[in-house]
DNA sequence: TTGACAAGTGGAATATTCTCCGTTTATTAT
DNA sequence: ATAATAAACGGAGAATATTCCACTTGTCAA
């Protein structure tokens, strides 16, 4: 279904489309090729046959980018949570926060590259935090509503907020990826970890 | 080459060492004027009259610069650690780990803005993760003692390593500054949290 | 003292990020 | 159609990061 509801803003210009087309095409491309940390805005613009400027004017960083490219993968990965969320709705909230973890762990790793592409140079260029992304921003949310549960149901008082904090920050790439690297554990272990520390045995 | 068994290595050459100097005081004029992150390389290159490639030979990038700035504060603030640790060496393991985090977290308050310039390049830099450097490491060492003490106090069987990594991470410039200015949590709310995940209440 | 040579140096060269701005072009109202 | 206009373009270029290497200079051993 095309969006042609008359919407008050003017549509994206279609030599702008197709810029933006080949721009993705490029990335897409080169990420291949390459690793997606050593491919620089310039290549992408040079084999997209832009300017840098057209590229940047789009795409404020290689983070943006990339996130457009995995845009439709992370609204998969949502929807497989709203599914589980539904299908799981009765059991206890611990069981369905790693439900989440589980699932988001298997998305970590089906799409790395980008992902990681999506969380870095989100460190240099605003302030800071690879927290604040809308893909992070709405785990989040889920996260607090489970701890919150959690709390009802254990007659706990944690904070539920700055545990989702933590939580992500461990599911996020600097912090992922040393343990598998690093530390060699598999997704299977570090879930295991995460589910001893976060969901109460207390 | 000398067949004789002198392995010492040549001393810095004095004229380094002058231009080392050089180079410390001007990062630390240019850090008293902006912001850590907003001074260059090349600015620090300048303001001490050596070439960049001066520079660069001593110190791959800021982060490590940084590091030679804070090594005495850092080696006191270890200093302070052992002193702790001695005087409360009868106290549960749980009470000297807190302690030891609230030691780290007057000192990142207190040494923010270089502890920032260390931790900062090291993302872009090697492949990854903050967690790596000479003083997480120790800090990590540390850790891992106390969480295995407690897992004998206490019974458990928790991952002190994995433990560890994810209190340092928390303890890192990017999740701590991130609950200070955002969350708006202050350094004591902060440590209470961390106590209450880590040290386990299970 | 001296000379061999490792250590150290400067800065040109290359690569990247990112901005600025004059030019081009698709769209839309007429 | 056509002109007005906002959107989009692209590339020059400023600021950085980082490497490379031909040249200098302390140091040490004889």
């Amino acid at each position: 279904m095309n969006g042609s509801e008359t919407t008050q803003i003017r549509s994206e210009r279609r030599d702008a489309a197709e810029n933006r087309q080949r721009i993705l095409n490029a990335a897409i491309k080169l990420f291949e090729q390459n690793d997606v940390e050593q491919v620089s805005m310039n290549q992408i613009a040079n084999e997209a046959q832009v300017g840098p400027g057209t590229l940047y004017r789009r795409y404020k960083n290689k983070s943006e980018l990339c996130l457009d490219l995995i845009k439709d993968n992370v609204d998969l990965f949502f929807d497989d949570i709203e599914i589980y969320l539904k299908e799981n709705c009765s059991s206890p909230p611990s069981k369905r926060l790693k439900g989440i973890l589980s699932l988001f762990i298997r998305f970590r790793e089906k799409k790395s590259q980008l992902l990681t592409g999506v969380e870095d140079s989100s460190s240099t260029n605003p302030p800071r935090s690879r927290i604040q992304s809308p893909l992070f921003n709405e785990l989040h949310h889920l996260l607090v509503n489970l701890f919150d549960e959690m709390n009802v149901t254990k007659q706990t008082r944690l904070n539920s907020v700055f545990n989702a904090d933590l939580l992500l920050t461990a599911l996020s790439r600097d912090f992922y990826s040393f343990q598998r690297d690093v530390r060699n554990y598999s997704p299977e272990m570090i879930l295991e970890e995460l589910c001893t520390l976060f969901i109460s045995l207390k």
